[in-house]
DNA sequence: AGAGGTTTGTAACACTTTGTAAAATACCGT
DNA sequence: ACGGTATTTTACAAAGTGTTACAAACCTCT
């Protein structure tokens, strides 16, 4: 069963909504202000999140960025017309789609299904832990460890290790490791992503070997051990 | 850079996408029925697929199985305005997204981006292994043997035995090692390539007779040992 | 076979990128 | 404001890559 949640302080609209998803299988449950949907999004109970953008007290993007600090359970937005949809759905925000209101409500089942669809897809091992080798990654609850061993990271250096992790075996260019992870361009003469693959070889028991450089290009995970 | 197939029997549509397109960083190439379309969308150039659904000849569902037949590409299909049925089935057909006409090519472009996005993740794809004789080559670990003993190779003289493994018994051009190896073209009086070459030969046991010269044309390696 | 031109092999050097220690700065909870 | 931690900057060493130069191999034409 797929449980949903919509976050939006018009009443009626939830309740419509509560009555066709159910029709289209899904369990809805709602609530009406963003600092509630925030808390009740990353509790685990939901496989999608439907947000209203303009929301009383803490705005959707607001929820929507601290949803995604800790989870990346699928969200769609309900946006207001002429807001920036590339931010809505860029690294920044991050949200997996969006609607603009006013919108059918076959529309937004048919699009939740896509995204779940979609995140059912990308987490093979559906508790979206990250595994390579010996290394474990629990980004909900941001711990690492190597062999079963708990190792202690900055939030930084755990930030590019699991967009190396995400992409193992492949290799992760620099711009986009100063992109996503540190959330900045790369500017000429900027060695700290550097620095902190320094650090994490040194933190990670074999760690010269796991992390790979690719000279012009940026690092790679290595899969095999 | 990110190529495009727009597959769309409305040419006008298909320039003004290509001149938006072209100004937000993408890469864009245009046929206009579905049999074309389906015949270049898994060729392998392209990054993703822009599908009309009302195409001459085959329409745009046939291509969309097609496709989805032999490649797991993003697609958008773009729908005719009305048919909420139409989309839906696009959606549970494989397509990645859909966008009822008419649209704005922001849009498009947003929703471009964040399906690319979504299957740069996705593709933590099965790592392949290279065997050449007694070389054997693990590209997801960066990893290379020969006859078993780990060999250290550079970044570079990797991505060039790379390319010649993928090609092995047949000749490599230099202007293709320098584009794909290198990332920029050959220029006259550049011999990286040769040196590399000299490098690797060096460093593979036996390399003089496994990497033979094609002269005027390029390298290749020999399948027998 | 030999002359003359072109392409390739490789050593030596020049330049660029990366590794990392250490110092400087930013950040955060108290 | 203070102390501790995290991050960025700086500086220099080390590794990798590109350029130059010349010798060797090869091709073409006579």
């Amino acid at each position: 069963m797929s449980n949903i949640l919509i976050v939006d302080d018009d009443i009626e609209l939830c309740e419509m909504l509560d009555e066709y998803l159910r029709l289209e299988g899904f369990s809805v449950s709602a609530v009406h202000d963003g600092k509630s949907g925030a808390e009740q999004a990353v509790n685990g109970n939901y496989q999608a999140i439907v947000l209203d953008v303009m929301l009383p007290g803490q705005n959707g993007f607001d929820a929507l960025k601290q949803i995604r600090g800790s989870s990346l359970i699928p969200i769609i937005m309900l946006t207001a017309k002429g807001d920036d949809i590339d931010r809505i759905l860029g690294l920044e925000m991050g949200a997996d789609d969006y609607l603009p209101k006013p919108f059918n409500p076959r529309e937004l089942a048919a699009r939740l299904k896509a995204i779940m669809r979609r995140s059912e897809q990308n987490s093979g091992n559906a508790s979206s832990v990250l595994e390579v080798g010996k290394l474990v990654m629990k980004p909900s609850s941001r711990k690492v460890s190597w062999d079963g061993q708990d190792m202690s990271l900055t939030s930084t250096e755990f930030a590019i290790l699991e967009l190396l992790m995400r992409n193992a075996g492949a290799a992760v260019s620099k711009e986009s490791l100063y992109e996503k992870a540190l959330g900045r361009p790369l500017e000429q003469y900027d060695r700290s992503i550097d620095m902190h693959i320094s650090h994490l070889r040194r933190k990670i028991p074999g760690g010269e070997h796991l992390i790979q450089t690719i000279r012009g290009t940026g690092y790679q995970l290595t899969l095999e051990q």
